[in-house]
DNA sequence: ATCCTCCCCTAC
DNA sequence: TAAGGTAGGGGAGGAT
């Protein structure tokens, strides 16, 4: 069925409406954008019927060389209702050009550079796309914002902004290389915004975080169900409940036929029929060839495992290596296949028409689907935005329908719903009705019976069993077996000592057509992440910063929106091998990299963005990766536990507040185990005192007002900066001495965190003491704005009697009650004339955990005496009580979705 | 033995 | 140009 280029000279009739328009040409022209058809087009390039209207008020001037050329661009203008220059002049709108070195040499004004496809794709859409996103140079000043062309609808006019980034961006830049021109265009990770246009596009984000959103939709509605079934009572009219077959168990998977595509031609009618494929890209071929890709290629061909190689195999140097998401299965006669390159593909196919993504449409789709079916039952295993399992057994019997009946019932109605057709497998178990869909597809249904199974079973290829892929399928052809049959018949120990215990025991299983595993209709997350392997491409160290804190920012509003927190941190870096070629063969990919992970487990959980970033970036310092060398990166979250609802005025709130802004920072690190270096950096640090007192004030007032925003859940033991009073440097606090007797040092077990300024409110020599024993490193960190302070230190693992002492107990307080508690309070604002910043922190803690663990009893006579207490003291003290106060009722919102009534006043301030 | 970390594999 | 994410299962091998 595969539509080869050369059949466009008898191109097939379009429908009638595209016959009225005149469009009936077009779908021959863009088939290819390649010499020989462009000839042909040529040949008529004679008439000038206008065919549309589409660039009304566009009038271009094209230069250079442009694909398709100049004379068939004034052909194309002249049919859609634009107008062609020959040269540019005032009224031109817009200029096409392929060159960029033309671009940036050439002063031409206001108007914007823009690639031929923009024409050739809006005649293709049948109307004016954005030319924004054909942009190939934006030589508009920010003087200039005024545009003298048609804006579209909806699309900001963004180039002033652009330009103006341009130019700060080449302030900061000493010389302006090529290279450093096409990054202006080229979005990497190194831009602000790179996150979120990469996620806007990306179909693997889409397919995983609706998987995600469908599995959550599924448990909502199960919990909110009224019991009503509206799809149910109506099968159970037509069903017949006298002469009824029982079922003991029917298990439904259901899956859409190629799903992206599906939802495509929902508008693209004229193309059902035809191989399809939806990609990013347009073409097979590309215009500039890419260095480095034919290095790439080599070194994949040489120690890439196989499916790899079959990937790149039938590349050259022009073929675009968009990816295919999804193609049909006229598409899949030809051996296309998901995943494919375009270039590949079109190699295998010359005739496949490539579609948009339509994000959109999917979720709209999907969101149909799964409320079609959930007005039948509930009792639904959500997988993926288009795939389930149903448990129908009950469903069956109630109605008195056999399986074909409700299957062909339910697939009628989904069509006719989503415009999308769908295929749906039945059997005993969730394997057996996946196995039945695919027999069933495309649009099909098919009911494995308890009978058929061994047989049906033996002839599977072992490559379709889930949880059989690449690797395993290899492993598997090593051992000669290729059908589930042949498994059934091998020796179990072989499978498991080949594969492993476990994978061998199941695959033993599947390849009977067992399947223990039941539907899972509720679905608890056990990890959070955010990757990014692509346009990973820093130029400076700061660079990745800046991405790490994004990318921490990401994640944390991630495990914010699911109301969690998390005990494990991993980083996960892609970096380039070796010997990889610097130049990727795929445009921004990631090439051939090395993968390396490390994780960070705290007893006490991560809650804030602050940390998330904090312990990430250690990972990141650890690796020392070079930055240019860096190809992705990742942080995932795990160890997740729930914490209380928060509403969402206070949610929203922590997610302002929670953003980090320091983000300029540069590093000078400093390892050391030697007490002596320490010493010295000892009077960096009172320097540092000393600059921040200057310009903050009152350290603990700073402390009330924003730092415990984003304080939350801060690891025991992981003290602040010690901003205040070198002072105390002398006379260690009395809080102090408590916390140390009941903890040993305030240290978390593993590599955790010291900070150094708690390290020096001590005594010197018992400061030497600490720090021999427990090998200290540390780093100093040099703001830009020249304040210096000491963040972190390095410990190395504990003896372990400590570390169990810390794991017994996580605050120094934790377990005394308040008759205990109040004397040691009474002594703290007593002892000295104003409170210490460390001293507060600590009781805080204390105090969050108490409401978040619901220990809330004693809460409200503490706070009642803690104001009467303090009232008598100074505003450094009442301070303190609106720090302890704030912290508190941050674990009072997460645990109870709202705050203790206290006494938030004091006679002499505010 | 049992746990943990760092992977690898798989699925959509 | 291109948008190579994300979650879960599980194995190897070291630490306890």
């Amino acid at each position: 069925m595969c539509e080869r280029i050369l059949e466009g000279r008898k191109r097939k009739t379009k429908n009638e409406e595209d016959e009225a328009m005149g469009f009936a040409d077009f779908g021959g022209y863009f088939e290819s954008k390649k010499a020989k058809l462009v000839d042909q087009f040529k040949e008529t390039a004679g008439n000038t019927n206008v065919k549309s209207n589409i660039f009304k008020g566009i009038a271009i001037f094209v230069n250079g060389l442009t694909n398709p050329n100049s004379a068939e661009l004034k052909k194309l203008m002249a049919e859609h209702g634009g107008v062609y220059h020959g040269y540019q002049m005032s009224s031109t709108t817009h200029i096409i050009a392929s060159n960029l070195a033309y671009a940036k040499t050439k002063n031409l004004g206001s108007v914007p550079i823009v690639k031929a496809s923009w024409i050739t794709d809006s005649i293709e859409l049948r109307k004016l796309l954005d030319y924004k996103r054909y942009i190939l140079f934006s030589n508009q000043s920010a003087a200039q914002p005024k545009l003298n062309f048609p804006i579209l609808p909806g699309g900001e006019n963004d180039i002033a902004k652009e330009t103006e980034k341009d130019s700060l961006g080449s302030v900061k830049t000493v010389s302006s290389s090529p290279e450093i021109e096409k990054s202006r265009i080229t979005k990497t990770a190194s831009d602000p915004k790179f996150l979120e246009e990469f996620y806007n596009n990306s179909r693997l984000h889409l397919i995983a975080t609706m998987g995600a959103e469908f599995k959550q939709l599924v448990g909502q509605l199960r919990e909110k169900s009224d019991g009503k079934f509206l799809g149910k009572e109506l099968l159970l009219s037509k069903g017949n409940p006298s002469s009824k077959r029982t079922y003991s168990s029917v298990v439904m998977h259901i899956d859409m036929d190629c799903f992206f595509v599906s939802v495509g031609l929902r508008n693209r009618p004229e193309l059902k029929g035809k191989p399809v494929a939806v990609t990013h890209a347009r073409n097979g071929q590309i215009s500039s060839v890419r260095p480095g890709r034919s290095a790439e290629i080599a070194m994949n061909l040489e120690r890439a495992p196989e499916n790899i190689v079959e990937k790149i195999s039938n590349l050259d140097s022009h073929s675009s290596m968009s990816e295919i998401a999804c193609c049909s299965y006229e598409a899949r006669k030809c051996g296309i296949k998901n995943g494919m390159f375009l270039g590949t593909a079109v190699k295998l196919c010359p005739g496949l028409k490539t579609i948009q993504y339509d994000f959109q449409g999917y979720k709209e789709v999907a969101s149909t689907l799964y409320k079609t079916v959930a007005s039948y039952t509930l009792d639904i295993e959500a997988v993926s935005c288009d795939e389930m399992y149903v448990d129908v057994t009950k469903l069956l019997n109630d109605c008195g329908v056999v399986v074909d009946q409700f299957a062909t019932h339910l697939r009628a109605e989904i069509m006719e719903k989503t415009g999308c057709p769908c295929s749906t497998g039945f059997g005993a178990n969730k394997l057996q009705a996946r196995l039945a869909t695919k027999k069933a597809k495309p649009n099909g249904q098919f009911y494995l019976e308890v009978d058929d199974v061994e047989t049906y079973f033996s002839e599977i290829p072992l490559g379709d069993l889930p949880g059989v892929g690449r690797a395993t399928l290899s492993k598997l052809k090593n051992l000669g077996l290729v059908t589930c049959g042949d498994v059934q018949v091998s020796s179990l120990s072989i499978l498991q000592s080949e594969l492993g215990q476990k994978v061998g025991e199941t695959l033993m299983e599947q390849a009977k057509g067992i399947d223990k595993k039941p539907l899972n209709f509720h679905h608890e997350r056990k990890s959070v992440s955010a990757e990014i392997n692509y346009g990973i491409r820093f130029k400076t160290l700061e660079e990745s910063y800046n991405f790490l804190q994004s990318l921490s920012q990401e994640v944390f509003n991630r495990l914010n929106d699911i109301g969690m927190k998390a005990k494990c941190l991993t980083l996960k870096l892609m970096v380039r091998s070796a010997d990889a070629p610097t130049e990727t063969a795929k445009f921004l990919g990631h090439g051939i990299c090395d993968s390396l992970s490390k994780s960070i487990t705290s007893n006490v959980a991560i809650t804030d963005v602050k940390t998330i970033f904090k312990e990430a970036k250690q990972l990141y310092d650890k690796f020392n990766v070079p930055f240019e060398d860096l190809r992705g990166v990742g942080i995932q979250l795990s160890k997740l536990e729930k914490i209380g609802p928060t509403s969402s005025v206070m949610s929203n709130f922590l997610k302002q507040n929670s953003v980090i802004n320091e983000n300029k920072v540069t590093v000078d690190v400093i390892p050391s185990n030697d007490v002596g270096v320490m010493k010295n950096k000892q009077e960096v640090k009172q320097e540092s005192v000393s600059v921040k007192n200057d310009s903050k004030k009152n350290s603990i007032n700073t402390l009330n007002k924003k730092e415990t925003k984003s304080k939350r859940g801060r690891p025991a033991g992981t003290k602040t900066k010690a901003k205040g009073n070198v002072k105390s440097k002398t006379s260690p606090s009395p809080m102090l001495d408590k916390y140390l007797k009941n903890m040993g040092t305030p240290v978390k077990t593993n590599f955790q965190n010291i900070d150094m300024g708690v390290l020096y409110e001590l005594p010197e020599e018992l400061r030497n003491e600490i720090m021999k024993e427990y090998q200290l490193q540390h780093q100093v960190i040099t703001k830009k704005s020249g304040e210096r302070e000491i963040q972190v230190a390095d410990v190395k693992p504990q003896p372990s009697e400590l570390k169990q002492k810390i794991e017994e107990k996580k605050s120094p307080f934790d377990g005394l009650s308040w008759e205990e508690l109040k004397p040691i309070l009474k002594t703290w604002m007593t002892s000295e004339a104003d409170p210490k910043e460390i001293d507060v922190e600590m009781i805080s803690e204390h105090f969050r955990q108490l409401a978040i663990d619901r220990k809330i009893e004693n809460l409200k006579v503490i706070f009642n005496f803690l104001h009467r207490t303090f009232e008598k003291l100074n505003c450094k003290w009442h301070n303190a009580y609106f720090s302890i106060v704030n912290t508190t009722q941050q674990g009072m919102v997460a645990r109870y979705g709202g705050t203790l009534m206290v006494e938030r006043r004091f006679s002499c301030c505010k």
